[in-house]
DNA sequence: CGCGACGTTGATTTGCCTCAACGATTGTGG
DNA sequence: CCACAATCGTTGAGGCAAATCAACGTCGCG
């Protein structure tokens, strides 16, 4: 069993465990490396892991009817992806989930997080908090996204994911912006020049 | 106290509860009824409570730099609704929530609902349940509004939530999509002439 | 009754997309 | 280790989706 310190410290962020609490994590879980490009998940697949990123980043997307890619959400270092909804239902989903580095994660299984809620209830309280924090920030994206303009959401990307704006390829950014990398670029031209 | 069982029911949709269990919460939480534009909270308050509709329709909308108000979310029965970020950090909030409908709510304090989670930790997996579903919502909007037109949009709207579509006045459906009303005017013409 | 909210229409403007083309960089197989 | 392909960022011309602004009729409510 590799190391799987970074997920128990992401855990104790939110309140302390037990040696045999962070023991029975231990059987349960699956670290791995995996490489640029590689998918975790296609559409049409079922999720089978919740994962959490130790190193690197991943992305989530969905594709529309003119096969057009959209970035959905990014995942790097201590966030969880999963399609939460294909998971719990055990029913293809509609996203995909691609790494967009190299990148070394933990991987929980739906028996195994349902065996861990189940024998350590304290897990569901920090599920709780992780996934209230992600839907406030879902909820902040949408109301940029409903009333901003995409300069206005590149630059509060910037600010929010500082890191994410300098080690991801423009066209990620955009794809996650709702905007053409063609337009990102108009914008970025004009911030140079006209600041 | 008055009748509490259409929360009860809620919450027995996810996991059986005992009759202590109801009775603790019983105690902790506040029914009431409130008017048709009543305000629940504005922008620069603290969120006091986590709010269960019962009744009616409410939202929840942001105020940009031009002062334009947007629809973050609706609330309709059985739905839940609050400031989250702001009822944990006990911070001044963003949103504004407002009724659209004369509207019958049970409120939770924060010190309750705490008390709660205590004594019933079963509340977390049910508030576990509730927030995941709520955030799939979220991410199926995101992918709406990154990949669709105004159209297109309106119509995943009237798909998904048939009755808001005819219970909601025009204006606050355009404000939740981001468009305006005068744009949403256009499209529904088209819809009843271009079908 | 009168006012404010609501839905609608039309003219004009603007944010952003589409399509096409082109260097620069990366990475990969021979 | 080089050569070639694929990815990436950029620029520009033209077009479309949606916003803006203004005006007007209807309705419900106090």
């Amino acid at each position: 069993m590799m190391e799987a310190a970074p997920l128990i410290s992401h855990f104790e962020t939110y309140l302390p465990f037990t040696e045999e609490e962070i023991a029975l994590i231990n059987n349960r879980i699956h670290r791995k490396r995996i490489k640029r490009r590689e998918y975790l998940m296609r559409a049409g697949d079922i999720c089978r892991h919740y994962t959490f990123v130790i190193e690197g980043v991943l992305r989530m997307f969905g594709i529309d009817e003119q096969g057009r890619e959209h970035n959905i959400l990014f995942a790097a270092e201590g966030d969880w992806i999963a399609d939460i909804s294909s998971f719990h239902s055990t029913r293809p989903g509609f996203s995909n989930i691609q790494a967009l580095e190299p990148s070394e994660i933990i991987q929980i299984e739906q028996d195994d997080l349902y065996y861990l809620f189940i024998n350590i209830p304290k897990l569901d309280r920090v599920f709780k908090v992780v996934t209230e924090d992600k839907y406030v920030e879902l909820q902040d994206r949408i109301f940029q996204d409903i009333s901003s303009t995409g300069l206005e959401r590149y630059l509060y990307f910037l600010e929010k994911y500082p890191k994410l704006g300098s080690r991801l390829p423009n066209t990620q950014i955009a794809s996650y912006l709702g905007i053409t990398p063609e337009f990102l670029s108009m914008i970025r031209k004009e911030l140079v020049s006209g600041k």
